[in-house]
RNA sequence: GGUCCGCUAGCUCAGCUGGAUAGAGCAACGCCCUUCUAAGGCGAAGGUCUCAGGUUCGAAUCCUGAGCGGAUCACCA
């Protein structure tokens, strides 16, 4: 209806405004709640062009529109707003449409072109946390709103499984894990541990015995005691000591860091760790054995987490297998004068004149960066999938440097398809006594986490569900089904880009704007549908919509231009405030209109469909939300 | 210090091409379960949209500057 208006004025621009208006100036707006109306025009860029007041120029125009168009019904003009109302039988054949149609919403499958999204991406040595969860929800629903949108999808995650830090969690099993009555180190299997919590508890054990050996260090050195280090050490240490004379407590402190970090470096842990890697490099049997074992392990332990996320993946990149890439693109780039070398040998990016800096993307020694992997990587996926045309990274704002660096360079390497990379950046995820911090213990672990909503799910739902006839197995899912549903609108109802705040109490809420109250909902009108008995009903033309009917069709039929947007503006925010708008107005709806006990036989099947289709919007809208929408609760 | 991001009710957040009297939830207050699931509905209360300029018929929204908070600027990943 929109777009025909719009048509309608630009086609008889002339006429109406002297002169051809552009489309850009046609402004609609959702009609206020207090005023009549379904539509609003603003007036004021007419009023102008038309040499009169904005009260005459909403008049004409609303005058010309009831002339050329048999849906609308009526309209009135205040304060420079042209209020439209549309007929009766226009909402009836909008509902009709939406009925009819079973995958209302979706854009055609594959009718627009691939594209890869990334998320996740852990590390292998430590277990997944609150971070993750915010990570994993925000690109797992972002890729299903993507496919609505119509795109074909790539779901993909990157392995970080290789480099010292899975070093330092092998050492440290090697070297300080108990041995049992059989004489064996800690596995899964023999202590009962998920597999990344036992190589996430070795990690930290290396980092506490890395620590004290640091420190330890340092006091050595307070003492005088510089033997078996290299005098640039020792040096190096000394300037350190003078620095600190005098100086303010904050930049002490920093002082004080570079100590520990000089230290840290003679530790004789870390030595081992980087020896490791050496090995681990050359392909040395025993240290590539060890860590396939212990990497199996953490994967064990993720596909756990992931399952019960509920999401998946359709291609995995593995750290291991794509470090060494990049390098010959370097070279090429080195060639066509992309790139520089500088005297050491080491190659460089001048970014200057784009406001950044000089960027690193080969080491003197040769050996690959960050970035030089990520250069490889991106270019190895565009051959895996010749049809792929773009690509999104769900990755924190930490990092939005790497990425615009990242972009930029293979833009400048020639890539058309670098314009299509997007940088899904998401805020950090705080708890209300700050940043989580591993050195403090504060970070708040995934599996305790889902543990954790599930209960209270449980605990509610035993409390008010209606759960009779429903067996333990069930019983067990729905409250699962309840708990994450929670969970992930919590952190996906939030604009992705924004840091937000994690409440712990407020999470296992399922009042209010929560993820409880939309199920709850979905789960009313499946009540009603099976008391109803709906089946091969048709909707009667005589059935006439009331206000909060129509309002309610009027949400619905948004639900197309929410997931274009969604797709569009990267956010599966929008799609969850639709849903919550959408069920708000149902609940008004369904305290507002009989619908079961209406006497006329039309207007109660009518109504049941209208509440039929707003279930199965919500249900398609949770499921691009990863979340389920169970029938009973 | 340079660059980027954020700041809206006591708290957590919507408000995305500039548009009418800035909206929700939570918390606190009042009402509604012998009509279909009260995880609900209705009502009242709660605001200098961080501040100061500017552009505009019109600014929470755009521009400039300031304040506060955060991130980032490694031959780490």
């Amino acid at each position: 209806m929109e777009n025909k208006i719009k048509e309608l004025l630009l086609l008889n621009s002339v006429e109406l405004f002297n002169t051809q208006i552009s489309e850009t100036s046609i402004q609609f707006q959702a009609t206020r709640k207090d005023v009549k109306g379904d539509l609003t025009l603003v007036v004021f860029p007419f009023a102008k062009l038309m040499q009169t007041s904005p009260q005459l120029a909403g008049e004409k125009i609303g005058t010309f529109i009831s002339e050329h168009s048999q849906e609308l019904d009526s309209f009135e003009v205040i304060n420079g707003f042209l209020n439209l109302s549309f007929s009766d039988s226009y909402w009836f054949n909008s509902f009709h449409a939406i009925n009819a149609n079973s995958t209302f919403g979706m854009a055609p499958q594959n009718s627009q072109p691939m594209i890869m999204v990334e998320y996740s991406s852990p590390n292998t040595n430590k277990p997944l946390h609150l971070g993750h969860l915010r990570n994993i929800f925000l690109g797992y629903s972002l890729a299903e709103i993507v496919k609505a949108a119509g795109h074909e999808v790539i779901k993909t995650q990157v392995i970080n499984d290789r480099g010292i830090h899975i070093c330092k969690s092998m050492l440290a099993w090697e070297k300080f894990s108990p041995l049992n009555s059989k004489g064996e180190r800690e596995t899964p299997a023999n202590t009962g541990l998920k597999g990344d919590k036992l190589v996430g508890k070795y990690y930290v054990e290396f980092d506490k015995r890395f620590n004290a050996e640091a420190n330890e260090i340092i006091s050595q050195w307070g003492n005088g005691e510089f033997d078996g280090f290299s005098s640039a050490v020792v040096e190096t240490y000394k300037k350190f000591q003078e620095a600190l004379v005098g100086k303010e407590e904050k930049a002490q402190q920093a002082i004080q860091d570079k100590i520990k970090e000089l230290a840290k470096n003679e530790t004789t842990l870390l030595r081992e760790a980087k020896d490791m890697l050496v090995k681990w490099e050359a392909r040395d049997p025993q240290t590539y054995l060890l860590w396939t074992t212990m990497n199996n392990w953490v994967y064990a332990g993720f596909e756990l987490t992931y399952q019960k996320m509920g999401v998946d993946f359709d291609k995995l990149y593995y750290e291991s297998e794509t470090y060494l890439l990049g390098k010959d693109v370097i070279v090429e780039g080195l060639r066509s004068g992309v790139f520089f070398k500088k005297d050491d040998g080491s190659v460089w990016i001048d970014l200057t004149a784009e406001g950044l800096d000089e960027k690193i993307v080969l080491r003197s020694d040769g050996t690959a960066v960050y970035i030089t992997q990520d250069i490889g990587t991106a270019i190895d996926r565009f051959s895996d999938y010749p049809s792929l045309d773009g690509m999104v990274y769900t990755v924190g704002n930490e990092q939005d440097y790497h990425f615009k660096v990242l972009f930029l360079i293979l833009h400048k390497l020639g890539y058309a398809w670098a314009k299509n990379c997007f940088h899904l950046s998401y805020g950090m995820v705080d708890l209300p006594s700050g940043k989580m911090k591993s050195r403090e213990g504060t970070i708040v672990d995934a599996d305790d986490l889902m543990e954790e909503v599930i209960e209270k799910a449980t605990e509610i739902t035993k409390e008010r569900g209606h759960l009779e006839g429903m067996s333990e197995n069930l019983r067990g899912e729905l409250y699962a089904q309840i708990g994450m549903g929670g969970l992930k609108y919590y952190l996906l109802k939030v604009d992705p880009k924004k840091r937000m705040l994690f409440n712990p109490e407020e999470s296992v809420d399922l009042t209010g704007n929560t993820g409880p109250f939309i199920q709850y909902a979905h789960a009313r009108i499946c009540s009603l549908l099976k008391k109803g008995k709906l089946e091969n009903y048709e909707l009667k033309n005589s059935f006439q919509l009331q206000a909060e009917e129509k309002e309610l069709v009027k949400c619905l039929a948004l639900y197309p231009t929410i997931i274009k947007d969604a797709a569009a503006n990267y956010s599966p925010a929008l799609l969850a405030n639709y849903l919550y708008e959408l069920v708000k107005q149902f609940s008004h709806f369904y305290q507002t209109i009989p619908i079961l006990i209406e006497a006329n036989e039309d207007a109660k099947v009518g109504r049941l469909l209208l509440c039929a289709n707003v279930a199965k919007v919500i249900k398609s809208g949770l499921a691009l939300l990863g979340i389920d929408a169970p029938e009973k609760m």
